[in-house]
Parts: structure tokens; C-alpha cells; sequence
DNA sequence: CTGAAAGCGCTTACAG
DNA sequence: CTGAAAGCGCTTACAG
């Protein structure tokens, strides 16, 4: 597989030892920044390394040290935006302390193609692991190897490892409780895929958020992720006059929901009211702009990268270790009080 | 910087051949999956490694061999669509093959910020490296190592390295096309950020196929790459009743533009027509629907895989080696015949 | 088809 | 503060 890279021989050790005239080991020192080395040896020793633009070379450093500089990244679908955005505070995080990320993408974790997957990585390549996503991959398909740090955002490993993620919980509460605080005698829900941790522990706070007001949650509409989910959904909840608020699963949903409504000649806010969750971009340009609940991806990558050297310095490694990162409700324009059906 | 992974020791080639009752170096060819092995030793060899555990150490075999099996990927912010859908591709076909991915993302990837990330890269730790975006990076900011194999998809790189992108010209033609088949007299054209060498394609694409029609390009409107972008550009284009069409340079400025409208009480598609660039999914469920180009970023990310791969295997390292990808023209709800104006 | 020897470029104790 | 020696776990020629 490949034949590597022709050209220029990369300068070693050897030979900027040999320039600045000192030994292998001082230039290892200099080089790893640490130690003591007098300040004329390490000048002498930084001219060398830059005259032959040395560069240590990484494998021989893992090889010898055990340890790579690399946290690997497990995630389903890097083009969902949830997970960019979450990798992409990894990725910022990471290369802040001096790390390298290797990236993974499984699109089906059932069982097998994870495993694998987490196999190859975790083959002495990578000094931490996070989960952004695991899918339908519980716990145990996972088969991490013992003492391999990791951290997860995914909704389904929390309590099994060290976690960062959103207050789903309290932003779903908050979603619920501005519609309520709307006037709306109810607010129906169009849920995320049955399959998803996450989606089931938002239904779950929805129902209960309306219960503790004394209201019987409406059956829940199936949903998924997509704009295209929550655009079948609202084609049958804009056939229910009675229907005047709706939280949905994530803001596509929420989207799509809005155009079935408009469609519908069911005007949004004006007959209903609509909330989404995730707080993406391009929602606060939608018509109208759309009320949600915003969560901080990059904020729960970062959050992770520190639970990873946490470990690496001996820290806590179970999944009682846990960073919750509020959310934020936005209130926007598809949001309005309670008004009579027409 | 970390103590490296506690836990059990993981089990060397030479555990293998020991309990295989061979010797190492068979071992390695059974591990390589290559060369002629005999099928009862293979299966003799195999037994043991599962026994084992075992899995090869990355960091020996590419110091040995010279070469890592990864590939580095550059981006400037995976958080965008096309970034993230182009890193998918490239995660995908690398893996297939057997490679790992590197991800680096620079947000202002000028000059001495790329230069780093590119040289930490490529220090012997990255077979080939893929440009999904260098920001206002050129290729003599990047200086890359000579002999390095090199594939980008940004156009500013195009010509230098061997490049795999959407064919943008053919895609604008197609949208500018299209909008003056349904009779409109002129289309208004909003532009992406003005550093973005993609933004420029797309700008004078737009306005010679005006005037290959005999028409002169009204005054771009200034935009950039995100929803508010266009919808300042929309407020400002919405005053001018003599605006029937409107030409963005991507779907989040459509989408913006497209509110702007609205809310001056402008509507799409029936006094305004917009076309957007990308294809985003939830462009399709905007309201209206919207027409735009597509294109397949996944499909590029994927491509330049191949394209590292061919130039480990001897093939051509400059920019004359060129995959370009067709865009295709999907038309919705945004766009309807010109009509006088009100 | 299989094996014994050398060495990839570093870092880790161990001296001084 | 600096250096000589050993070895991390593989793969690469070279034999047989």
C-alpha cells in the first residue's frame, strides 16, 4: 500500500547532532522543549534543527515514548452538524495542546464495523479516544480496550465513561415551559429516530415537563433528524385544528415542519408555534426566524479533549466524571401566544 | 504531555511467533497479508494473533517501512457544509483502503498558521496530504515538503497540485441559464466573500453568461458565505422593483436572501426568483422549496483519495491532473416565470 | 516457503 | 548540564 515518499531524505537526529556538535541526547532534549540545557547549547542546537529544517520524526518518538500525541475520534456522520461541530472543538481543542486528530467516521455502528473500527484505532495509534457518536453501539459492542481514556458526547454512553454534553434535559424543559408560558393549553412533540438515545431522553422531558402542569402529553409524532421527517410530520399535525404548539426533535425537523405548515395554510406564528433544538445557523433565517433551544457543540468537543488529559494524568476514568453544558432558549419569531382556532 | 496508557501490555510479534512456533518474520507476512505463506502456518499464525489480542504497533511498522498509512486532511472549518460533506468523502475512501485521516482545521489559515500546521503534518507522520480549503493560504504560503503527494479541492488551488472539485462554471451557467429561459430580462447576481477565489469563479461565470446573451451584469451585490450575508444583500436588492432574479453564490445566502423578501413583502418565487449553489439538504425543505445547483462534495472528497493514492503509485504530482465533477441543476419552487412588475 | 541479523530514529534510564 | 549504551517493535534485504 503505497510505496511512501520519494525526495529529500529527512534530516535525524544524528545529523543535527552532529552540525551543532553536541550529542544525540541534548538535541532530544532541546527538542522536546524540556530539561535543563545551558541557553548557548540550545541556541546552537535550535540554529542546526532550523538550518536542516529538522523535524522529529513522529513514529520513532511513539515507538520509543508509548505514546502518540493523537486522540482519535469516533462519529457517525461527520456532515450531520451536531457532530462537525462537535469535532470541530475537538479539533481546535486538540491542536492547542499539541495534538494530533485521527478521525473516524462509521456509519452504521451496529456491532462489527465499530469494533473494528475502535480496534484499528486504538492499535497503540492513540493516546485517547472520544465518541461523538456511537450510534445504535452500546457500551459493550464497543469492546474498548482497558486503560484507553475516552470520553463521549453520545447520549447512549453516559455513565459508562467521562461525558461532556448538553442539559438536554433542562433546554427541553425550557422549550416546553416558553410555550406553556405562551398560553398554549398543550405543545405536541415530533420526536428524533426511535433508535437514538438522545431523541428518547427529549420525548422523555417533554412528557414529563407537561405533566407536571397537569396535562396529559399528546401521542408523540415519529419523526427523525431530517427536514424531510419533520415535513411529513407537520402535513399530519396541520390537519388537527387543535394542534397550536409544537416542540420538535432538532431544528431540520422543526424546518421542515414549518414549510408542511405553510403549505397547509396553517401560518407559523400566527396558528402555530413552533421550537426547535440544536440552535443551527441558518435557523435564525428561516421564516419566520426560529425559536430554539441552542446547544454548544464546539464547547462539549473541547470539553472532552480535557477529560481525555484529565485521564492521561491520572485522573478519574468512570462515567461518574461528568461536564453538563447548558443550553440557551432562543426565542424568535415562530414562537406567539395562544390564539382561538379561526 | 501525558503519562501514556496504563493497563495491559500489549502483545509484540514476538508473543506471536512464540506461541505459533514460528518465527518473527513469518509472523510479520501473515500480519502484512502478503507474500507466500503456507496456509497451515498462516492459520497456525492467525490462531495466535487472536489468542493474543495481537495487533501490529503502528509506530514500528512505519518507522520501519516508512510509511504511516494515513493521510492528512486541511480544512479551515469543518463546521461548514461543504468542508465537512468533502471530509466525509475523504473518510470514507480512506478507510476503505485502509488508511487512516489526520485532520487539521486552520481558521485563518494566511500564512504562518498553515505553514505550521502543514510542517507538523507533514514530519514523517502523513503518506499524502488533501486540501479541502486553505483560506486565503497560496500555494507558496503552504510551503509544502517536495515530494510530498499532494490533492486539493480548493480552487485557488487549482493548477498547482492535482485537484478534484464540482465543475463551478458549468454549474453557474446552468443556474443563469435557467433563470433566463423562464424570460427574466437580467439576473442579479449577490457574490461570496471577496477573498474566496471560488466566489470569483462564480461571479464572472455569472456575468459573461450575460453577456453572451448581450446582456451587461447589472452591479454585484457584495455577500459572503452565511444567511445574514444574504439577507442584508436581500434588503437591499428588495427595494429595486426592477429585480426579478437573483443568482446566489450559495444556498445559505439564498435562504437569507430569500427571508429578506418576505419580510419586505417581495415574493418568491412569483416577484422575485432565487438560485442558490451547493445543495444543501435543507435547502429542500426551505420555503419555498429552493432551486439550486448541486454539487457532489462527497464524491470530490472521495476522488482526491485517489488521487493520493495514484501519486504513491508513480503517478503525476501537477496541477494538470484534474478530476472535475459535474454539478446538476435542481430546479424547485423558488423559481417561476418572469412576470411584470406589480 | 521460512528464518537469523541488522537497523529505522528516537527516548529512557544511568553515569558523570 | 551533558553523553554513551540499550532497546522500543517492527520490516527489509539476504540466505537457504
Amino acid at each position: 500500500m503505497g510505496s511512501g515518499r520519494t525526495g529529500r531524505e529527512a534530516p535525524s537526529i544524528a545529523d543535527v547532532a552532529r552540525l551543532a556538535g553536541v550529542s544525540e541526547q541534548t538535541v532530544s532534549r532541546v527538542s522536546r522543549g524540556s530539561d535543563k540545557v545551558r541557553p548557548a547549547t540550545r541556541d546552537q542546537v535550535l540554529r542546526a534543527m532550523k538550518q536542516l529544517g529538522y523535524a522529529p520524526n513522529r513514529a520513532a518518538r511513539a515507538l520509543r515514548s508509548g505514546s502518540f500525541n493523537v486522540i482519535g475520534v469516533l462519529t457517525q456522520t461527520i456532515q450531520r452538524t451536531g457532530e462537525s461541530h462537535t469535532a470541530s472543538g475537538v479539533l481546535d481543542a486538540a491542536s492547542r495542546l499539541g495534538y494530533s486528530v485521527t478521525l473516524v467516521q462509521v456509519a452504521h455502528p451496529e456491532t462489527d464495523a465499530v469494533h473494528e473500527a475502535v480496534h484499528q484505532l486504538s492499535n497503540q495509534a492513540i493516546d485517547g479516544l472520544i465518541i461523538v457518536q456511537s450510534g445504535r453501539a452500546t457500551h459493550t459492542h464497543l469492546g474498548l480496550p482497558a486503560g484507553l481514556p475516552v470520553a463521549s458526547s453520545d447520549s447512549a454512553l453516559v455513565g459508562y465513561y467521562p461525558s461532556a454534553s448538553a442539559d438536554q434535559i433542562q433546554g427541553v424543559r425550557d422549550a416546553v415551559g416558553h410555550l406553556l408560558a405562551l398560553g398554549h393549553r398543550t405543545v405536541h412533540h415530533v420526536t428524533g429516530p426511535h433508535d437514538s438515545q438522545s431523541a428518547m431522553v427529549r420525548m422523555a422531558a417533554w412528557s414529563r415537563r407537561l405533566e407536571e402542569e397537569g396535562i396529559a402529553a399528546p401521542p408523540p409524532v415519529s419523526g427523525g433528524w431530517e427536514a424531510g421527517d419533520g415535513y411529513r410530520a407537520g402535513l399530519e399535525l396541520a390537519r388537527d385544528p387543535e394542534v397550536s404548539a409544537v416542540f420538535c426533535a432538532n431544528d431540520e425537523v422543526a424546518l421542515g415542519l414549518i414549510r408542511a405548515m405553510h403549505e397547509s395554510g396553517r401560518r407559523v406564528p400566527q396558528d402555530v408555534s413552533v421550537v426547535g433544538f440544536d440552535g443551527l445557523p441558518l435557523a435564525e433565517y428561516a421564516f419566520p426566524p426560529l425559536t430554539t433551544v441552542r446547544q454548544d457543540f464546539h464547547r462539549a468537543g473541547s470539553a472532552m479533549v480535557d477529560l481525555i488529559v484529565e485521564q492521561l494524568e491520572g485522573g478519574p476514568r468512570d462515567g461518574s466524571r461528568r461536564i453538563v453544558i447548558p443550553t440557551e432558549l432562543v426565542e424568535r419569531g415562530s414562537t406567539a401566544p395562544y390564539a382561538l382556532p379561526r
